[in-house]
DNA sequence: GAGCACTGC
């Protein structure tokens, strides 16, 4: 290896450069009033026993504490302990701590459970979206995803059970994170009493900081109580990996994936025993990387026998996902080729070594097309130290960067891009509206997104008639929509459903088109998967086929083996019986009644227009075959080959998402009237003239 | 006639 590699000379640390087994603590000098010599001065040396000790301490006083640490260091599962122990859960309070993934709140609750030897759902629980075990009045320490926190914040603005959050990576940046973040300033003014921890990688830590301690307003005074400093603390805990030998290429590749290929040859030959994990973008790449390696397996003096070469992306079907937890066969070394599911929401155990190409792909939103596109970008030095760590886990390890160290040291970003600067922010802003925040522009952003995607967001927010001339919430519409937890388009369609008499078959639509793909993934037998959409296909469009398909899956009982024999993804599937459930429920809250329309369509279709008039399309009859203009900004789009109506080229086409590649495909395509348009938005769309070519 | 990084409510 030595030959074309080398080593890097940055060794991954915390805020200071020290030995394992320390604290490293920085905070004012306020934390000499402690007792603690040592901490007069700032960042010293702390024994781990006192982690506990230095926790309490900081949050009794700052109103704001951030945690820096890697995995492993106890931060997630101590904390909330040590809160309770030092009486944070007394007289009726809550613990709550955040998690981005609902398979970490899981996880992490039966964990803390399992060390204070009780049962998860009475004193310790968690809840997720269809699922709550938790059992009021008894649980005090509470695991949430930061989203369903959000959705509790609507209830409940300033979340007054709670006397501590912490909110769990928070260098990560999501979506909903970040709008927390940004809410649980504000809650601060108005709640002295409590207290946030900010859990976070050490590189984000200065910037969630300045965040939390530049304040345009003073915090209300409520007499009587302690008013803890507005400057937050900062502490840094030591993870437990094991260190990460970090390899640069000595000069850069042109093609990341035969660059990744040769490198797993070589760390096969020439290193110890140890599973391989290679980070590429996508499905494309993975089975280009897979394919090379297999035939390389296969030649007579191959170099890669003995690898077991494993694909990891999301969209593989689960028994094939679950391969890569299966233990290494004697004599074999597994290679995992994989997404960046890898670098956060899989952790694989027996992973050495890492192949790092440098990027991944990356989700921008232009808000002037009001299109989100997908691509293969660069990737930031956080994310490039979260994959070296992936070779920690559980012996030292290596990791492989597929590019110069000058190249990261230069030229890489510190950071990503936060997704709210990446995102259509319609959610986002409908639920900060419905918290009562009525300056949008004016947030306190912790990373402001682009006015323009701002903009956007209000005026498609605006036209649903969800928001007023006043750009407040209406009532009813506007309520009702933010409470639905679906993309707000979706649901003013359900909403519109009510009305048609339609909601039965529209919350089906709904639900599936808010999950991923009903349909398995078949790249080889795409013939198969074609003759099988045909049983199913419905004139009107896709949204229809999905009402039939749905129909079929009831009949056959809910058969998993109905789904296999018609490419239908039986998980998916589930979990579209789970939103359907979840929204049946909410829709009695909102004091609607659910009905069938039975057979009538064209009920079901004016309520899809309802929502996603917007999206509206023409068929162009001087272009090209099959080429189409979209009715607000003439752009150029074409149905995409999955959807039923391709080649069929209705007229006038709604279609619910667009695919960008060399082309921008429309998804899930529904063929209309054009005088539902107008019917439906008659502020959006007014009539010119008779119609003259299409009509 | 061809494509889907990853979450979440």
């Amino acid at each position: 290896m030595s030959r074309f590699w080398k080593p890097g000379a940055e060794r991954p640390q915390l805020l200071d450069d020290e030995e394992g087994g320390v604290i490293f603590f920085s905070a004012p000098s306020s934390a000499a009033g402690y007792g603690y010599a040592n901490l007069e001065r700032q960042r010293q040396r702390l024994p781990v026993y006192k982690f506990r000790t230095a926790i309490l301490y900081l949050v009794e006083k700052h109103a704001t504490s951030i945690v820096v640490g890697e995995t492993g260091s106890g931060k997630t599962t101590q904390i909330p302990q040590y809160l309770k122990e030092a009486g944070w859960a007394e007289g009726g309070r809550v613990i709550a701590c955040t998690q981005p993934r609902r398979l970490a709140v899981q996880s992490v609750a039966s964990r803390v459970a399992e060390e204070m030897g009780v049962k998860l759902g009475e004193e310790v629980g968690y809840t997720i979206r269809f699922e709550d075990v938790t059992n009021p009045g008894v649980t005090v320490i509470k695991f949430l995803t930061d989203g369903v926190l959000l959705r509790e914040m609507m209830d409940d603005p300033l979340l007054t059970k709670y006397s501590v959050i912490m909110v769990d990576e928070a260098h990560e940046r999501s979506l909903s994170t970040d709008t927390l973040l940004g809410l649980l300033k504000k809650v601060q003014r108005r709640r002295p009493d409590l207290r946030l921890i900010i859990s976070s990688a050490t590189i984000e830590a200065k910037s969630m900081s300045a965040f939390f301690s530049s304040s345009k307003k003073r915090p209300i005074q409520v007499p009587g109580d302690h008013i803890p400093e507005a400057v937050p603390a900062i502490i840094s805990v030591e993870g437990k990996g094991f260190p990460v030998e970090i390899h640069y290429s000595e000069e850069s590749f042109s093609n990341y994936v035969e660059a990744a290929i040769s490198t797993v040859i070589s760390i096969h030959s020439q290193e110890p025993a140890g599973d391989i994990l290679v980070f590429l973008t996508g499905q494309d790449d993975i089975e280009a990387a897979v394919r090379l390696l297999m035939e390389d397996g296969q030649a007579p003096e191959s170099r890669s026998s003995g690898l077991l070469i494993l694909p990891l992306y999301s969209g593989l079907p689960r028994a094939e996902q679950d391969l890569v937890f299966s233990p290494t066969p004697k004599g074999k070394r597994k290679v995992i080729i994989s997404t960046n599911i890898a670098e956060t929401s899989l952790t694989l155990e027996g992973v050495v070594y890492v192949v790092d190409s440098g990027f991944s792909k990356q989700r921008f939103y232009n808000p002037i097309s009001d299109i989100e596109n997908l691509v293969v970008a660069p990737i930031s030095k956080a994310s490039a130290r979260q994959r070296a760590g992936r070779a920690g886990r559980v012996r030292p390890g290596k990791c492989f960067r597929l590019y110069t160290e000058e190249y990261f040291v230069k030229e890489m970003p510190n950071e990503g891009i936060p997704e709210m600067q990446r995102s259509n922010l319609v959610s986002c802003v409908i639920q900060l509206k419905s918290l009562g925040i009525d300056n949008i522009l004016g947030f306190d952003w912790i990373s402001p997104p682009a006015p323009e995607s701002m903009i956007r967001a209000l005026e498609v927010l605006y036209s649903l008639g969800v928001l007023d001339d006043d750009a407040k919430l209406t009532t009813p519409t506007g309520f009702q929509v933010a409470e639905i937890p679906l993309d707000p388009m979706i649901s003013k369609m359900i909403l519109s459903a009510n009305e048609y008499g339609c909601s039965e078959e529209v919350i089906t639509i709904a639900a599936v088109l808010s999950i991923q793909s009903i349909w398995v993934s078949m790249r080889g037998a795409q013939r198969e998967l074609d003759d099988v959409k045909l049983r199913f296909a419905a004139a009107e469009g896709d949204h229809i086929t999905y009402l039939n398909i749905y129909k079929g899956f009831l009949n056959s009982g809910k058969s998993p083996q109905w789904c296999h024999k018609n490419f239908i993804n039986y998980q998916a599937m589930k979990k579209v019986l789970e939103i359907r459930e979840q929204l049946i429920k909410l829709l009695k809250r909102l004091g609607m009644i659910l009905k069938s329309c039975e057979k009538d369509t064209l009920a079901i279709r004016k309520a899809i227009v309802a929502g996603f008039f917007a999206h509206a399309c023409r068929l162009e009859t001087f272009g090209q075959n099959g080429m189409y203009k979209t009715l607000r900004s003439s752009q150029e789009v074409h149905i995409h080959p999955s959807s039923v109506l391709f080649r069929v080229n209705p007229k006038w086409v709604i279609y619910n998402s667009i695919v960008s590649t060399d082309r921008q495909y429309m998804r899930h395509v529904l063929a209309i009237d054009p005088s539902w348009l107008t019917e439906a938005a008659p502020h959006f769309y007014q009539l010119q003239k008779p119609y003259p070519a299409a009509y």
